[in-house]
Parts: structure tokens; C-alpha cells; sequence
DNA sequence: TGCTAATATAACTGAATGATTATATAATCG
DNA sequence: CGATTATATAATCATTCAGTTATATTAGCA
């Protein structure tokens, strides 16, 4: 059985994901937990299209999850296809102090 | 002491420079070998002001070093301040089978 | 059923980016 | 020194992209 290796092409386009400070920040969030649009809207103090849009790239190339609960929406790493981004997202700095300072259910 | 952590900002940066195909597959040559620039444009088929802005972007960046020999300069890879791209860089597929299509000393 | 809140989509704009062409610099060699 | 080779820099152009504003969709609730 050969590992399907991942092509160049394809790897450009995951690194591209993770190019963006907003989108780099998106990912550090959710390190720590899940969180809906409007939490992250909130701690990164940005409009709601923004994150949304931003969310939709992240979701399209693999990188999270997305669950409704209701009429939230919640989003969440999805690390498993990808081994080679766990090192990146184990260097993510924490942003427990950011979500901490957020107070929670504040939109949610 | 506090290890250094690397900020966002600074890690989307390097995620930039590995976020486009033909910074991507220089990486990859230079993981087998160290390279000269006329070795990366005959292997990449393209033109030599186009690696030559990609070698000084991947260098500005920390990525690649730089060491003239005579008339030739050559680039080889710098992993060393960055921790997190050790995985990337074990993925990148091999590019043996290009260096060796690639005739040695066809340039340099 | 109508209202509101959460999220997505569309259209637009200014800035950044990769590739190309043309030109400059630097080193070797006769 | 003049010619040639290797590499860098500059200028230009078309494309891509992030953020904003405006609008649409979807779900809960009164």
C-alpha cells in the first residue's frame, strides 16, 4: 500500500489558509475550544461578514468543522487529514487571555 | 527564561512564503540538495528573474541561505529557527526524479 | 405569522502579488 | 581590458485577495 502523498499544489493551498493573520488568529481560537461566529466576531473585534467569509474558506479547504446547534453556528479544528500542520498549530500562541477576557454567553 | 513564542503576525508571514507553488517546489529541491540558481530555473522551467525574486523572498524570510561560490551562488535550506515547519518539510514530496532528469553541471 | 438574532452571500474597492521584459551588477576568462 | 556568464534589480501588468457595505437566508420566539 503506497501513503498517498500530498501534492505540492495541494500543500500551497493549505499553507495559503493559514497565511492570513485573521485566519492564523481563527485557528488559534479554536485551539482552545470550539466557538460560534459570533464569539470569534467578538474577541477578534471585526465584523461578522469577515470572520464569515473567512470561516468559509477554512471550512472549504478542510481545516475546520462546522455543527448548528440551533441557530448557532459552531466551528471547530479539524486537524486529521493534515499531519503536518500539527506542529504549526502546537506553536499557535494561546489566546486563553483573549477568550477569558471575552466574557462568555455574551452573544451565545 | 522565557522561550521566544513566535506571534501571529510573524508566523503568517513564513506561512506566506510557503503559500505559493513555485516557493514551494524550491523548498522541496533544496530539502535533497543545496542549489544553485541557474540549477533551479533549467529543473523549474521558468525564467531566472522569476526564481531569483522567489530565492530573495524565501532568504529575506529566513528560509534559505545564501553562499557564493565564484560565479555561482548557492541556496540551501535554514530550518533551524523555525521548529514548526520541520513537519512541512518532511511532507514536501521528493524531487529526486526531477534533480535527476535535471543533467548535473548543465549550468554550473 | 411576524419579529428578531445569527449567519451567509454578493458586490465593490484598494492593496498586494506573481510573472514577464528590460536592464544592471558582479565574477570569470581570454 | 573586453566578452561572456550568473545573478540581481526595476518597471510593468494582470490577477488575487482581504475588508467593507448591503442584502439574503435561516432559526427561534412571541
Amino acid at each position: 500500500m503506497v501513503l498517498s502523498e500530498t501534492s505540492i499544489a495541494e500543500m500551497a493551498e493549505t499553507m495559503k489558509l493559514l497565511s492570513d493573520k485573521t485566519r492564523l488568529t481563527i485557528l488559534a481560537l479554536l485551539k482552545e475550544r470550539e466557538m460560534c461566529v459570533c464569539d470569534i466576531v467578538d474577541i477578534l473585534e471585526t465584523t461578522q461578514p469577515n470572520i464569515s467569509q473567512h470561516l468559509k474558506k477554512l471550512k472549504t479547504g478542510g481545516i475546520v468543522n462546522e455543527t448548528r446547534r440551533s441557530q448557532w453556528i459552531y466551528y471547530s479544528l479539524n486537524m486529521s487529514d493534515k499531519p503536518y500542520l500539527h506542529e504549526i498549530f502546537i506553536h499557535l500562541p494561546s489566546m486563553k487571555d483573549k477568550i477569558d477576557a471575552h466574557k462568555p454567553n455574551s452573544c451565545c
